[in-house]
DNA sequence: CGACATTAAATGCGCTTGCATTAGATGTGC
DNA sequence: GCACATCTAATGCAAGCGCATTTAATGTCG
């Protein structure tokens, strides 16, 4: 259905929820594609989840150490999956997580710089995977 | 990053990867939130996973009984999650599976009165929880 | 016909996730 | 100061997923 007939049609309640359930199945389709290429790619080349990818990702964005609550609100995971996350990657030495001094219930990540010369690697395979999948439909900025 | 200055930049290159990446960050956010609250309205108020509610959408929507392998490639799920969700929901009276006659390794797929009363009433369910979180930024029908 | 590859669906297994809870630190009110 | 609510991160636990394998049926080729 086109965008003309569906504004063409005259009922808007429908047409919004047609529109509402494409886009549900976009995201759907595209979630799951791109989830299994960067399991399979940053797994096979890399030694990364998609989730420590994105860990790793969001603190080289920041360029500092991060409180554990500060990525939750970044990242699309519970709170005790993220703090598992980060001890895979501990464990990896690719973080290291250290007390905060002002409260002392928080934990920050820094990263290393093996954890960040691991990320320099892997970003191209992200970028390319990403590219692949969403090049030809990507959605035009929100 | 406005749209204009993205076009404006003269490198349709980072353009293009920029566009990409935000479709990324919009495919993982919105996924994570319809998730969490499907699983959540559909869980509490009908007694469905959001997996068995798209396999008896689908089954549905062809109005017919279907084989595991066409499902397969309508849902997205590997075969193996495939199967074990067609065993709940078998499990709860919501379809029954028969052995083809034709192929007689294949396995149909038949959704049951109660299969279907029960889809009937979580369907509002889920088009309310889409609506929620898609109706300001849908994408615009490709 | 008979051995071997192929296909469909089910199952063993390990991993990641979210929910609920816990342990420890901090804030609040009397 | 002290009891109690709140907050942070970690952990026990069960559920769902994907990969690899298995079981059984079907094709295929000599």
């Amino acid at each position: 259905m086109s965008l003309h007939e569906i504004y063409g049609s005259g009922n808007l309640r429908d047409m919004d929820e047609q529109l509402v359930v494409d886009t549900w199945h976009y995201v759907l389709g595209r979630h799951a594609k791109a989830m299994c290429a960067l399991e399979r790619e940053l797994g096979d080349r890399h030694g990364l989840g998609p989730s420590e990818f994105e860990v790793l990702d969001r603190i080289v964005h920041h360029d500092r150490k991060l409180r554990i609550q500060e990525l939750c609100e970044e990242v699309h995971l519970s709170q005790s999956a993220l703090s598992r996350v980060v001890a895979r990657l501990e464990k990896a030495s690719l973080v290291s997580r250290g007390v905060c001094d002002a409260d002392r219930r928080g934990v920050f990540v820094c990263i290393t710089d093996e954890g960040r010369s691991r990320h320099a690697e892997a970003l191209p395979t992200q970028r390319a995977v990403l590219t692949e999948i969403f090049a030809d439909t990507p959605i035009p900025a929100h």
